[in-house]
RNA sequence: GCGCUCGUAGCUCAGCCGGAUAGAGCGUCUGACUACGAAUCAGAAGGUCGCAGGUUCGAGUCCUGCCGAGCGCGCCA
């Protein structure tokens, strides 16, 4: 519960002892809400949701329990409509609260972590080439949920899985062959399927810097020798690649995890012995299957294919077991929406490996559709017409496009216009929240004043504007909060947007630096509180909070 | 065909556990810089919340059906 406000908490907390008063009824929790301003700074539904608990018109009960409230930080209370209770809190509550939010600081709407730990995987891109700007969507996602679930008192640790086992790697491997033989005169690699290489321009620099490392020694050897020292050369210029895209993009991850690590520890062949010990696996038409179809899934999976080798199952489920082993009680995995039908099946294994059904959470974020122009841009690596994530850092800046991917629900689709994005970029609302931070330091830096000096609030009166922003500022905890227990990150754009729009709005109305001394210093907490707020939520979004812009 | 997800203003999107007059930004129109930053503010126009039923004192929100979009339904990952 500390997920509210103090505020909030005090006005539940006085509602149900006005409850418990008028009515001997004993409830568990109190929806408290922040209704439109006219109406008052919070409001309640409790006379309306328990209706039928007190078997009274509501409006009778929102009087009795009106009338029960004691609570001094209060400035006034009134029934209305069908039978909501407005709440109007006192200057000297708001005021406290205030202080409150100046002395916890950067730690304002923070919790402390407990819990058991979560471990939390995105990106996870294939090092088979640069990232796009469809990994851009799960990659600003993924690193701002940590953050906010962190913020939330979440334990949450951060894991990219390097898909570096599969035949993907084998075709990057033998797509840069072709290119690093044709730059030698008279030299070829064979291929048996030319359609499935991938084309990209990064394939040619791969080779490139191939022959410069070790000029034309792979064509030496058979291919089938050379392949792996190429596969393996591609794959690190890649991962490298990868991660100097992640770091511009302000993208962190606490480890890396080789799905080879797997196939040499032997976690994969234990994983496989176990569940054949579970019961839940048979053997048909010369393949290994799992009975996933008893599990929830809708149908039976191969685990080993006929030719012997694993389906990518195997060693999936061998690396979910592995985060179990390490002492994650809960792993959320962030996937494109094509991999939809993926979580049935996995936790089917999961569950015949004897975890938790609950062990497995994935978010499925919906792709983004690149529209350049108002038309729609089709993105493929292997026809190598993409567009890269580090293209986009270049257009609109890293600022721009980490606001701007998750500004929108990653469940909904998201159309990026490219050109749209470029040209307007001044007008994208992340200036709009920046702005306000900015306009703030400015004040500060004019007033001769450090923000994080300021710790007290003279008492006084606020006047509509100042009210309006204080309970914006409150609001963070809560929004925090949200956003963590239901995994959105859209949440925070949205309340700094509001946020910076009830400074605005203030700034336009009030002079802060005015002669009166107490008004100054009011003026100036109310200007230090937000500045914070803003710099916490812009943080939690790995967007910068500028003091000049 | 079956399953999952989505459908809110011209465009991009919010909408907390079912509550009061559905909100922002962009775009359009009208105003405001001799006060701390006009990347701002005030105001206007713009909505059958995909459609039709149902539950409820009350539905954008919950249930059912339909329409539309995306994805999935591999011994690919």
């Amino acid at each position: 519960m500390a997920s509210r406000s103090g505020l909030e908490e005090r006005v539940a907390g006085a509602l149900q002892e006005a409850v418990r008063e008028a009515y001997g009824i004993e409830l568990d929790g109190v929806h408290v809400e922040r209704p439109n301003h006219a109406y008052g700074d919070f409001a309640t539904n409790v006379a309306l949701a328990n209706a039928r608990v007190f078997r009274r018109n509501p409006r009778e009960v929102a009087q009795g329990i009106a009338e029960a409230l004691d609570a001094p930080f209060l400035e006034s209370v009134e029934v209305a409509g069908p039978g909501f209770i407005n709440f109007r809190l006192s200057p000297g509550a708001l005021g406290e609260e205030l202080e409150a939010l100046l002395a916890a600081g950067e730690g304002y709407g923070r919790r402390e972590p407990s819990g058991a730990p979560i471990l939390l995987e995105y990106v996870s891109v294939n090092p088979t080439g640069p990232m796009t700007v469809a990994h851009g969507r799960h990659a600003a996602y993924g690193d701002s949920l940590a953050r906010i679930l962190g913020a939330a008192g979440r334990k949450v640790s951060r894991e990219y899985y390097f898909n570096d086992g599969g035949n993907q790697i084998r075709l990057l491997g033998e797509s840069v062959a072709v290119r690093y033989a044709e730059l030698f005169p008279d030299r070829q690699w064979p291929v048996l399927d030319p359609e499935s290489l991938y084309r990209g321009e990064y394939v040619r620099e791969i080779a490139e810097e191939l022959k410069i490392r070790d000029d034309d020694q792979h064509l030496n050897a058979a291919p089938e020798e050379a392949l792996p020292e190429i596969m393996a050369f591609a794959t690190l210029w890649c991962i490298d690649d990868i991660g100097r895209t992640l770091t511009r993009a302000r993208v962190h991850f606490d480890s890396y995890f080789n799905e080879k690590s797997l196939y040499e520890s032997g976690a994969i062949e234990k994983v496989i012995e176990e569940l054949k010990e579970s019961g839940y696996v048979y053997e048909s038409e010369g393949a290994l299957w799992l009975a996933s179809s008893q599990l929830g899934d809708d149908k039976d999976r191969v685990l080993i294919k006929k030719n012997g080798s694993y389906t990518y199952m195997a060693p999936d489920l061998a690396y979910h077991r592995d985060k179990w082993e390490r002492g994650f009680r809960t792993a959320v995995d962030v996937l494109g929406a094509d991999h939809a039908g993926y979580p049935p099946r996995i936790r089917a294994g999961l569950v015949a490996l004897g975890l938790p059904e609950d062990f497995l959470d994935v978010e499925l974020v919906r792709l983004v559709k690149l529209v350049r122009g108002g038309e729609q841009v089709k993105v493929s690596k292997r026809a190598g017409t993409f567009v890269t994530l580090d293209e986009l850092l270049d257009e609109v800046g890293e600022d721009a496009a980490r606001y701007f991917y998750v500004r929108s629900s990653h469940r909904t689709e998201m159309n990026f216009d490219l050109a749209v994005a470029v040209q307007q970029s001044d007008e994208n609302p992340v200036y709009y929240v920046q702005y306000a931070h900015a306009r703030i330091a400015s004040i500060f830096r004019r007033a001769g004043l450090d923000p994080e000096d300021i710790k007290e609030v003279p008492s006084g009166d606020f006047a509509p504007e100042e009210r309006a922003l204080l309970l914006e500022l409150f609001d963070l905890p809560r929004v925090i909060e949200g956003a963590a227990s239901r995994r959105e990150v859209h949440p925070l754009p949205t309340y700094l947007e509001a946020l910076a729009t009830r400074f605005h709005r203030f700034y336009t109305v009030h002079q802060v630096l005015v002669e009166d001394e107490e008004l100054r210093a009011r003026r100036l907490a109310l200007c230090a509180a937000t500045k914070n707020v803003l710099g916490i939520g812009l943080g939690l979004l790995g967007v910068e909070a500028p003091e000049r812009m």
